[in-house]
DNA sequence: ATATTAGTCGACTATCTCAATCGACTAAGT
DNA sequence: ACTTAGTCGATTGAGATAGTCGACTAATAT
């Protein structure tokens, strides 16, 4: 049941990047040095997150990445279905990408693997990078004035 | 956020022998026949069952597995941890193999992950091979009986 | 006793995915 | 035009995954 790392990469790029929303265009090395993330690596998971329409870019001195859209309306459960994929632990309860198993009829497990996947989409699915930064501030405040 | 096969055949093996209980010990071949799993792939996953206690054997004819406790008192959980290891998406909010990560502090991300794992944990945890067995039985009537 | 059945064990392999790296290219600013 | 910074495709190395194999040991039936 893992997240994969370049999920991990992705959401901590994504709070990153909306942490500091208000800054506009952050440049790669810089999110990677804050989230200790591999300058290279990271380049290629920017660029897909473009690709899927959650970031947009500049180029050239000033350039960098932003959000397309503000992090209240992006959830994690999105960031991580373009990493990696569908949220279901089997693909027979996938809901973005269902491939129903032959002994379907008799499945009595397949009830409870839709149950995990439903568990585990809810939160990702109500939790916003809003809520992300929200809670990486509060955490930040909390551990600079104890 | 993956089952291995690992998995998913040990719970479909486990699921055959709790249905099945009544009948004491049950081959590999029957097992696997019944479940579509290689013969050679299920051997080594029960093995791997029953040196962490789920199952004992019997060898020569009239062999095979057979489960070493009632159905009722085996979690879908436990048998998956057995096959794939914890069930936290990322190490730092594992309960079986907590590793912290140097970014601790301010990582507002952490919450979220532990909500994840405890969500799938208290499913599997509180979901017995019992309870899939007896969903399995009404299945196939269903599927019998229309 | 011995032949047969069936689990045991360690090693082995092929394939895949993951994590990461690289080089060359293109666009934007100064 | 020069520098900065994102773009793109290809490649690589390591490790995990899924699956196989051969030889061994124990239990039963005849």
């Amino acid at each position: 049941m893992r997240l994969s790392t370049k999920g991990e990469y992705a959401s901590r790029a994504m709070l990153e990047l909306s942490v500091r929303y208000a800054e506009g265009a952050l440049h790669i090395r810089d999110i990677s040095a804050a989230q200790g993330i591999p300058e290279r690596f990271l380049e290629q998971i920017l660029l897909q997150l473009k690709r899927a329409g959650y970031l947009r870019s500049r180029k050239g001195p000033k350039g960098g990445y932003f959000l397309a859209k503000p992090p209240s309306r992006i959830s994690v459960a999105e960031v991580i279905r373009v990493m990696d994929g569908p949220l279901a632990p089997i693909d027979c309860v996938s809901v973005t990408a269902h491939d129903p198993c032959p002994r379907e009829p008799y499945c009595g497990l397949k009830g409870l693997w839709k149950e995990v996947r439903d568990a585990v989409a809810e939160i990702l699915e109500r939790t916003t990078f809003e809520d992300m930064a929200e809670r990486s501030r509060v955490a930040k405040a909390r551990s600079v004035t104890p």
